[in-house]
DNA sequence: GTCTATACGACGATAGAC
DNA sequence: GTCTATCGTCGTATAGAC
């Protein structure tokens, strides 16, 4: 969704810089930990991106939506949806370095209403990506749009969890337990 | 856990003081948004909490801790435990207006470590009131510990969604299913 | 493209009148 | 107990050397 072309250099920028605002959050996330996160003066921050640190934020929110949608890229490939579940489930395991990273999602939310917004792109992203594998299972269009959404809360409060106590458990059940939410029916509703 | 002792009107403060760290975070809430949210200029803040920002925010957090273990109280009493995991489910969606209000846990856990260690506490208190009912509804102890604190998940996660997308199902859900949840033996694991 | 130096406003905090 | 006025400091942003 990003207009402006990323190079291998913004790349690794782009990783530094949005783990401090997962971690710290918006307003947390001043420059000088900004810059002392990716190595850059704060001048040198501001060549990057004119726009300042809402540029820079939003930098964040679409790079991080970018990344994220290639991690799911296995939702929309053709093939056994328990497979594909398994995908995802190593996928968002692997964006998240099992439950050990933040989550920018939490810290968007943590925000004013229009850097949420941007917290909201991803989550229907990712609640899409998962929706589309439980349809090719064979769930309805509403159970599969409320599981979708009920799998995405199940990690973004296993990493609710992980950040404040650093029990990384419920992560590892949240994923564990994905397939096998994505491809059968529920059993009540 | 406090030790101040808290007169009514310093609860209906707390608790307007607590809904700005909640929605905006511990670094986005200023003490102009305290004060504004409060009705209080920054220097009466300042005659009621001496120790400035930090004092506030802690008191937020007992406040926080106490009036949650209230709500949570019906865990300790004796009786049918799926009658009381019913009464937790109640409390807890009333205590987060049905999944409309923000959640401290979630602002405190996007900040840093010293801050964090309120939130953890704030979840082990939860975690084991929920933990007990498991108990008494005849799951083992690892059983127990684990549904518990994958129950504060699921409710943590579901209050992600409603904060960035609006959609308070996911929360309606994660209540509706606390009951079966916390009285009965979990197939795998 | 990165740096040092600096301007300027917002924020946390305090003094003192009422 | 609440207020207005004010003081440092930190955060955002810019200017200009290299």
């Amino acid at each position: 969704m990003s207009v402006r072309p990323v190079s291998i250099s913004d790349r690794n920028l782009l990783a530094s810089l949005g783990a401090v605002v997962s971690r710290f959050g918006v307003e947390g996330a001043s420059l000088a930990r900004l810059s002392q996160a990716s190595g850059l003066k704060k001048a040198s921050l501001y060549h990057r991106f004119p726009g300042g640190k809402d540029e820079i934020v939003d930098a964040i929110v679409d790079d991080t939506e970018a990344r994220f949608a290639k991690a799911m890229s296995s939702a929309y490939v053709e093939g056994d949806p328990a497979a594909r579940a398994e995908a995802l489930a190593a996928g968002i395991g692997e964006y998240y370095a099992q439950g050990a990273d933040s989550c920018l999602i939490i810290a968007l939310s943590v925000s004013g209403d229009e850097i949420r917004e941007g917290a909201a792109r991803c989550v229907t992203g990712w609640s899409s990506a998962l929706e589309n594998v439980a349809l090719d299972a064979g769930l309805t269009p509403d159970q599969a749009r409320i599981t979708a959404i009920d799998a995405v809360a199940a990690i973004e409060g296993a990493l609710v969890i992980s950040a404040t106590t650093g029990d990384t458990g419920p992560f590892e059940r949240a994923l564990a337990s994905l397939p096998r939410r994505l491809t059968t029916v529920p059993e009540s509703a």
